[in-house]
DNA sequence: CGTAATTAGTTGCATATGCAATTACTTTGG
DNA sequence: CCAAAGTAATTGCATATGCAACTAATTACG
């Protein structure tokens, strides 16, 4: 077998998705830490949902961050600790926690937001608006493309 | 403060990028399993570069494949548990191990590429050639933005 | 109304990952 | 030639993640 069987792989998208989110993450781990954030970037990104939607149970949480439910309750576990959120009981379904996020979340998230902001500039900088808008065209369809077979929410059955 | 600190998140790149690199991710993973072939798809893209170029140091390995040097360790011991790849200590650098891939690491690639061929022509579908290059040229801009910091390789150190 | 099916969350087991500190070896320079 | 600097790999500590099995609670239905 010659090389044959992985054609071009370099030709297609997945590579380069690939690296350019693995360095995307990287850079902002790396804003975070220099600005003297202490928060991950997943932490982070549940913190924004979180003040879009306060109050949600788990597994809805999970759901809205395309994450299984176990590794969003250890989640949870973790910033609990750190006093970013609040896991409450509710109180007319006790299967139920309702996630809160904390004063102290807050003032994290809004010490991160504009420094974030400024770190997604400098990633998108000289890219045109129509070239973003492309690219997020292509991310969707690729989501069609993927879903249209099994895969339509496998991380929340 | 409104949402205004975090002023249309959705219109850049950034959640786009992630949504759909996590689900590649999940949609190969899925294929390698439906397949009953025992890898990760971390595991897969690594047998794919020793059989590019077999017989890497370790520290080169973690570079050419974007990971801390400690975690490529760790995923060869892994590997090397399942009989997928060799460590070879250099004889003339008694620091260095060389990692080769193994005849099983062989047969479940040859065994796995026409799998992730077809995987990756699905999840490409209906997508053009024209708009293919786009994304492609996009990323490496990002990466171009990233590393003109300070990011060049910062798991290689 | 009470059992069966469903649902929310947790836990066990496993992989993957990063940073920092450490060990072991090699190279450099005086 | 030997001490200092550099380099390759490992290990400790921590986060993040998924799947499968499980518990506890609720809902559906006969």
């Amino acid at each position: 077998m010659e090389d044959g069987n992985f054609i071009n792989i370099e030709k297609t998208m997945l590579p380069w998705l690939g690296k350019a989110s693995k360095a995307i993450d990287y850079f902002l781990a790396d804003k975070l830490k220099e600005n003297g954030i202490e928060l991950t970037k997943v932490q982070l990104v549940l913190l924004k949902k979180l003040w879009d939607m306060d109050g949600q149970p788990q597994n809805n949480l999970a759901f809205l961050t395309n994450r299984d439910k176990a590794s969003l309750a250890r989640l949870i576990t973790t910033m609990e600790k750190k006093n970013l959120v609040a896991r409450i009981p509710s109180k007319s379904d006790h299967r139920i926690n309702h996630i809160y996020i904390t004063k102290h979340g807050m003032d994290i998230l809004k010490k991160a937001a504009p420094i974030m902001i400024e770190a997604i500039d400098q990633i998108q900088k000289d890219i045109s608006k129509k070239d973003i808008e492309k690219v997020i065209e292509t991310m969707k369809k690729i989501g069609l493309n993927i879903n249209s077979e099994e895969l339509v929410a496998p991380l929340t059955k």
